[in-house]
DNA sequence: GTGAAAGCGCTAACAT
DNA sequence: ATGTTAGCGCTTTCAC
């Protein structure tokens, strides 16, 4: 690799150094004409400035750090791609950090993030974080950090989230409209709060229609198919549900998947809704009612957020409200 | 951030930087109790070495680019998986790139990654790509560079590829077994090496059953699912056709897509056989016979030969040749 | 308008 | 075994 500096243009060019940096930042207090054949020259070499000495010597890397859970995931891999239409546009290069659900992956990705000096970070945090002081001290420190889909419970930094409620809210009522009485709950711990959130708008649209929910209904499953297929097997053995309602991706399939297994007979009359961001889900048999959620455009704002934040000279005038998507 | 340096500790155990630096790489020069009070103390504040500053010092930065034509896509998302699975563990992180299926992305994403000092390249390249200089210009300069799955005609490098020629054969056994007569094939241009691979595993299975190849059951689509709309209405005119042979993912699915809306009944009396890596494709009725790459292990060995080169400080031993994942 | 020089954090000769 | 120093490529005072 030609490993070109600007001390290689300032000697073709017999400038000095100072001069080639001035005028490849456009610098206003320099010949336009010296400006100018500096400017073609480092284009006729492809040259391009060492991004190590310059976010070395300067604070900036251009580069924004993603924390997920995993990239292997529909819903999390558009959310990067939206992401990184903003950031791409901008100048910034995303550097991938997975945590696989897990507390301890997440302290430490964050730690190699800011070792790495990355400008920002935008987290989705793991489905076992309960302890929010790596965050919190991040924020403390006026580090940029954006929060989306799955948010803690944390001030003075932006959570961008989808609206769960409504969502979850709407397709139970559609349930509802086409008869369904006795309508159990499937998910995922309801630490994370957009989990806890779908619960929430599920139950109020069960309120608003009078219908009350019986607690044993409820089923929470960690991420593992085994005790989604227990939760079924323990659900189904009440004859009189009629819907199942299913509060995350994994979790939707895993259902429709039990289902097709050990109750194909029943699955015809149960209706199944819930939420997915498979883009294939509308082709299975029998359908799922789905909510799709707006994932690349959560991922557009996040990084929107997160730019304006990193690019702003002043804290105060930093972006800290919470946006919800519809 | 606490952006500490090397010179905090040193002031505050009261040696040198060098001696700091050297305690910390665990060189064996160095006093073993001056070294254990050093890392302690290192590891109480949390420090992390200022990455920027090493790779500017000297040479390699720890950070894999990662080129392919979209991220959002279960394939390339869980080959990513594979690759970060192996160079977590070996301290790298990656930086991901996406090209968007285009050629001029593709060389322009190149130059960005070569400027960020990566310390090696994994791509797979873009359906556009038909010009290999950018590429072949890396590998004179020995820069350490693999490709995977979608590969060009480059020597010298490895290429990383799945047996797209059995797979295809394989399946297509399976449904000449099943009593096909007339299959069609949909695919992409065969412009990309595995694409073309799967439609000579086909032929030749076609072939070895004395079955001839009508060049008009052949379509080939772009990346617009209009295309395929057309081919499958184009095809269908023919009622002898009995099957239908997807050669990439997104084919497979806009085929099905088509077919269920426009031809209903027919999709019921058609074999559809194809290339996927949805996860729940196996869900759809009617069943599609799918061939699922090992993706994971694609990228596993992906990263393995990368790093190796990476690592590697003579250019003799390289690993230069190619794998063929089954 | 341009150059000389210092320094970002770290490592590796080269001393001692 | 440890300290001193130079320099990686760049930006930025401070001179002129």
């Amino acid at each position: 690799m030609q490993t070109l500096t600007i001390k290689d243009i300032a000697k073709a060019l017999g400038v000095s150094t100072s001069t080639v940096s001035r005028a490849l930042r456009d610098s206003h207090e320099i010949n336009p004409l010296t400006k100018l054949k500096i400017i073609e020259y480092a284009k006729s070499i492809h040259f391009i400035p060492n991004p190590m000495a310059v976010s070395l010597r300067g604070k900036i890397n251009k580069s924004i750090a993603i924390i997920v859970p995993t990239l292997h995931n529909s819903f999390f891999s558009e959310v990067i791609e939206g992401i990184d239409s903003v950031a791409h546009e901008k100048g910034y290069h995303l550097t991938i950090f997975q945590t696989h659900e897990s507390f301890e992956r997440e302290v430490e990705e964050i730690h190699q993030a800011i070792g790495r000096r990355v400008d920002g970070i935008a987290i989705s945090i793991s489905g076992s974080t309960n302890n929010f002081d790596h965050l919190a001290n991040l924020v403390d420190a006026k580090f940029p950090l954006v929060f989306f889909d799955r948010v803690p419970d944390l001030t003075d930094t932006p959570k961008i989230t989808i609206d769960n409620l409504t969502l979850a809210y709407e397709c139970t009522q559609k349930i509802i409209d086409k008869g369904a009485k006795k309508i159990a709950h499937i998910t995922t711990p309801l630490i994370l709060k957009n989990i806890k959130e779908r619960f929430d708008g599920f139950l109020k649209c069960l309120k608003d229609n009078s219908i009350d929910f019986d607690s044993n209904l409820l089923k929470v499953c960690h991420f593992d198919p085994k005790e989604a297929e227990e939760a079924v097997i323990e659900l189904l053995k009440n004859d009189e549900i009629d819907a199942i309602f299913t509060g995350s991706d994994r979790i939707t399939v895993d259902v429709f998947r039990v289902l097709k297994k050990l109750f194909p007979e029943r699955q015809e009359k149960i209706f199944q809704f819930g939420f997915s961001n498979h883009n294939i889900v509308d082709l299975i048999t029998p359908p799922i009612l789905v909510v799709k959620q707006p994932a690349f455009q959560l991922g557009v704002v996040t990084a929107q957020n997160l730019l304006h934040n990193i690019e702003c000279k002043s804290h105060n005038a930093w972006k800290k409200e919470d946006v919800r998507i519809r």
